[in-house]
DNA sequence: GAAACGAATATCGTTGACGATTATGAGTTG
DNA sequence: CAACTCATAATCGTCAACGATATTCGTTTC
């Protein structure tokens, strides 16, 4: 996790248009085998179980066989592997030896202990962030709570999940780490999978208005009130969180947005 | 890294005690691929390689050819690369594109970096652990500190390094969260590779008194004093990297402390 | 004598196949 | 009819081999 991640709620990245997968004959390769291009393959395989997984169309224990990943990419196992084995230290999927990878599933008490990591984190993110923030940072922050409040009440979940995500990852951008930007983006994607497991339509809602207090605390320099705001927002965030399960009878690929 | 790091300043974990490693004829196997227990192998060599990291034979930049590894290990190439993956996303080494792995080299950006991250989850660490700590989880910190007293000017860096280590685990062990815990056990490796990088004659001490007013402001339930202690323990640990370079000519295989 | 060119070597990326393990379903028996 | 057993299928872990790429070293030329 790098770079930030672009949300696209439209399925896989810079896929072929004209793609047709279908079985035993999907991407031909023309019998060669062309290394080297194989980072942008890989990487184009994790974001799309990656968006899947934060869009809510992979639910939590879904099972991943690697046979049928090959035949959806067009890929070989020891491609699919590798991807899996990220997902796997990125905890979105867990890989059982013998018995195939599944997306994850926290439970309870992972729960508590993912949300209390996350404000342990976010707490000190925004404190940097509220001392080193620029004017053009804060305008940006401004213009993201401001398209924030045009897709609120939007029907469509994902859209305004992705909105509010985008916020917390551009507080963590001011504060300039890219370490700590890394740990909130994982404990984030894990934070969908338990909204997905546990909000089955989906209304863990950000709280708009607490948003817009965080910036005013960072633009008055008020770096205590800014902590003590992210903190209750995030306490908040974890106490709108019921106890349910949802099930789904969709196909892998319908799921992964393919063919 | 699920569990916690145990600490062996005597290289590989578990060899068998009887085993002459030598060329192509490393673990013979007896012609059958035994399949299923590769997570212990896989641990192993995981182990080896984090520990001789941890105590500095292996430096960074070295280079980590996969068929060098192979006969070492007595393994395939295949496992072998799992690890290096695994360790890449631990950021121990540098996987780069056809031109293979290396033990990763911190640049001072990225150091700056590491610090200021482990500063602020050490600091809520500490904040958590001050807050739910047990008469017997003090009682382990104070052991621990004799301990450390005991190894002060200890001439072999490696001993007094992993006990200062292990004081700094158990304090985020008392918080109980493995989340927190393993990130700050993938920030205290990166440390020690900063260390292996900036300090050749290892003596980047964490200062004991500090340690000590640390346990005390726990106990007396000072949690923003023990707050402050830590974020100015870690600060001074900063400040004592200065800037300089070593080089090794070991093999590689003395360096794993292998044969 | 130094720099540029080219061949040989070393190393990496990918693939396909083989054996091992687990899940599934048919058949049998009490 | 239910529960157990066994055979079959699906899936995973590992390995060896092939082609591609980067590095190195010897040779040539100015």
């Amino acid at each position: 996790m790098k770079q930030s991640i672009e949300m696209s709620d439209e399925g896989p990245v810079a896929t072929s248009p004209r793609r047709r997968v279908r079985k035993a004959e999907a991407a031909p390769n023309l019998g060669v085998p062309v290394a080297g291009h194989g980072i942008d393959v890989e990487q184009n395989i994790y974001q799309t179980v990656f968006d899947s997984v934060l869009n809510q169309r992979l639910a939590p224990g879904t099972k991943l066989p690697e046979p049928a990943l090959c035949e959806l990419f067009g890929v070989s196992r020891a491609v699919i592997r590798k991807v899996l084995q990220r997902l796997e230290h990125d905890r979105i999927v867990e890989l059982r030896p013998n018995k195939g990878a599944v997306i994850a599933a926290p439970t309870p008490e992972e729960t508590r202990q993912i949300f209390e990591a996350r404000r342990a984190l976010e707490v000190s993110i925004v404190e940097i962030a509220a001392r080193c923030h620029t004017a053009q940072d804060l305008a940006d922050l401004r213009h993201l709570l401001a398209h924030e409040h045009e897709v609120t009440h939007n029907p469509y979940q994902p859209t305004w999940a992705a909105c509010a995500r985008e916020f917390h990852l551009r507080i963590a951008a001011v504060a300039g780490n890219p370490i700590l930007t890394s740990y909130l983006t994982e404990l984030m994607t894990r934070c969908s999978l338990i909204v997905a497991l546990y909000q089955p339509i989906g209304n863990a809602a950000c709280e708009h208005a607490e948003h817009g207090r965080i910036v005013d605390y960072m633009e008055k320099g008020d770096v205590a009130s800014a902590r003590a705001e992210m903190g209750r927002h995030l306490r908040a965030l974890e106490d709108n969180i019921s106890l349910d399960r949802s099930g789904s009878t969709q196909t892998l690929a319908q799921m992964l947005n393919l063919g």
